[in-house]
DNA sequence: GCTTCATGTAAGTATGCGCTTACATACTAG
DNA sequence: CTAGTATGTAAGCGCATACTTACATGAAGC
């Protein structure tokens, strides 16, 4: 029996020096992060990291490049979508999954914010792998249930942007600038409450609205 | 004519040293921004810096005050709501508004995305004071168009977030991660797709939606 | 066993950081 | 004019950072 560990591969290693970027990453952006701390957490000497990755960039990148694939390898959305239950269900279902991964590890879209506003070049790509994903499914749902005569004639990318921003802003909201900090944010009854928001004003109906302007201040 | 130009008092290098170090924070951030690069900018000595703000961080401070002072001067968003025009035209100016606020400058919003990254307790407070403020007001004209008939019952604040969040992350989607790149963002006729959607959602119909459930996939 | 070579590490180096000191210069009160 | 005080600055200190070097160590091939 060995107390010391055993010597790991170069792809075991670097995977593990990775994972312990990762949080610290996300928690304190590319600069607030030291290679010491890393190499702490990682339980490795701080030299072995640039002997993986000879600039502290390159294992920066490796930590979005690993998101970006974890990411890809999601369920696909297209399946939420189309499941049985209507547009209700489906909806729901894809509010509620956005706001509790979210909530619940908030790593990616630290990491995310903290690329997008520290160096612009990556953060387009990873935000087109991770976020704009999302939007085109629902972009092609919408337009789908324009054909069928569900949805009235919108701009499906316009609209798939407002739905998820409306939940992703709640997300926000919550976890990076602390929310109300009284009351827990309810996650079904917050993605119940925009499904139904942005369904009725997608949805077509046969009548006009009670009052179409009111001319009158309110 | 002096050409050294004459000695200012405090008030006015103090202001002189945050005018230079707002940019400065707002696009790298506050780890990755230097005193050093502020003087530059400032056109001052880097010691001079610490002789008006003795640590980095109450520069960085009294960066995010001037920001929260120059918005709590913001004209106030209820003569916008409360304008004639009626809810289109009021809600669509409150899209532009955010939308070619941001677009022209982006500064307040990086600093916030920033301060709330980094660094958890002013952010909450800074957050309040330039974001939530929208909220508040949006949700209180919603229970007055709630009272009056117009709009349907639904929680007045998750509402008015939601028509903040649509517009914000259209904003987020271009300036933070580049958006398509190819099409410029048209400003008003985004604002005006959003106030439809979000309108449409929340007025009251005298009839049920053309199809109310669709349980078929689409 | 012996060589080879990648894995791992102790102990740095050079650089740039936040911040300080010691001093010069201008304005103001008397 | 002079003293006192606040403004402004050159130079640099100590330290933490990203990154290196020189060397030890374990595993695989022969």
């Amino acid at each position: 029996m060995k107390h010391a560990p055993t010597r790991l591969d170069r792809a075991a290693r670097s995977r593990q020096i990775v994972i312990a970027a990762t949080p610290l990453f996300a928690r304190l952006g590319f600069h607030g992060t030291t290679t010491r701390q890393i190499a702490k957490i990682a339980r490795v000497n701080e030299a072995l990291i640039f002997r993986y990755f000879p600039k502290k960039e390159d294992l920066y990148w490796s930590v979005l490049e690993t998101q970006c694939e974890a990411v890809g390898a999601r369920t696909k959305l297209q399946k939420t979508l189309s499941s049985a239950g209507g547009e209700e269900a489906a909806l729901a279902a894809l509010a509620r999954d956005i706001l509790e991964r979210n909530m619940r590890d908030s790593t990616l879209s630290r990491l995310l914010f903290f690329c997008a506003l520290e160096r612009h070049e990556l953060a387009a790509r990873f935000f087109n792998t991770v976020g704009e994903g999302y939007v085109d499914d629902l972009a092609k749902y919408i337009e789908r249930g324009g054909r069928a005569g569900v949805f009235r004639v919108r701009d499906s990318k316009t609209a798939a942007r407002a739905f998820i921003g409306m939940v992703f802003h709640h997300f926000i909201v919550y976890e990076l600038f602390g929310g109300n900090r009284r009351g827990h944010l309810d996650i079904p009854k917050v993605a119940e409450a925009l499904t139904s928001l942005w369904l009725d004003g997608m949805r077509k109906t046969d009548k006009s609205p009670v009052k179409r302007y009111n001319k009158n201040k309110i």
